[in-house]
DNA sequence: GGCATATAATAAGCTCGCTTATTATATGTA
DNA sequence: TACATATAATAAGCGAGCTTATTATATGCC
């Protein structure tokens, strides 16, 4: 009945069970900072990178466009992000962190690294490593043509 | 594109990427069929153990009761699922497919099966086993206490 | 029996992720 | 220059996943 240390659950479910684990985990630590995993990588992403367009930052963080504008609309009416027009492209908008967005970002940067490191608790860096290249591959195969169609017309 | 074959994202990251890829993939080839991917997890569940309550489906499915709650209410709405009144237990509901929902599972079934089998091409059995391995550790540290962790070999 | 507590399902309401469609601007080309 | 096409952001709307709260029933304990 119980499996087997080999018989794990398939891959494809433990992928959904993990990305869930680790985000409901992470929210409720951020709960007290009010932060969403999405919002915490939007915020980690300007800080690092300045000023990026949406669609900039929506490549960056693994995100739609449209998911993007929403996250920064949450965002915007809190005052930790502001949205400036592009000088040299006025479709585009320029999205920077405010004062009080980088400073909420620094008193939350923690949380996520932290929750990281819990996570991967036991592993040795080679197990880390194989799970890292599993992953990577299957996010390939995932993201590219499939066999049985044509590359599109 | 790639920044290289060994600087792999990190583990977090990927677990994220990698079931987003895989739910929008599925739902693009299920899209025929208009299914999503939980509603086509509460169908393969429903197929394998005929009638459940809706709380012993949300544990076998890794999904919250409310959640479960709406799935069925739109898997209801197109008569592909049932929900009967619990001899046993007057507070739940035991769900069933119907006809129709078993007929749709199974021309539907295939779909789940071949793309996992095509997300994992490329990747032997033991460096899959490496991947489910780590993932399981993770998912028990993360569903666990601050603290270490039991389950698993 | 009576009462506190736990549980099954649902309601309301939020964020996120997506699709389709719209508006405004940029850009390539004849 | 004019026109076709591409791109940046947003609007509307749906499914999913969650929280908090409500209703109805079950269960444990005195």
């Amino acid at each position: 009945m119980e499996p087997s240390n080999s018989a794990e659950a398939s891959v494809g479910y433990l992928v959904y069970e993990v990305a869930r684990a680790f985000r409901r985990r992470f929210e409720d630590e951020a709960r007290r900072h009010d932060l969403t995993l999405p919002q915490w990588r939007a915020l980690a992403e300007l800080a690092r990178k300045g000023g990026v367009s949406q669609v900039a930052l929506a490549g960056a963080i693994d995100a739609d466009p449209m998911t993007v504008s929403g996250i920064l609309d949450r965002l915007e009416k809190r005052g930790l992000v502001r949205r400036e027009p592009d000088p040299n492209d006025s479709r585009a908008k320029i999205v920077r962190l405010t004062d009080d967005g980088l400073a909420l970002y620094d008193t939350a940067k923690a949380v996520g690294v932290e929750l990281y490191e819990f996570a991967v608790l036991g592993l040795s860096p080679a197990e880390l490593d194989a799970v890292a290249h599993g992953l990577t591959r299957i996010r390939n195969n995932l993201n590219g043509p499939r066999a049985d169609q044509k590359e599109d017309a």
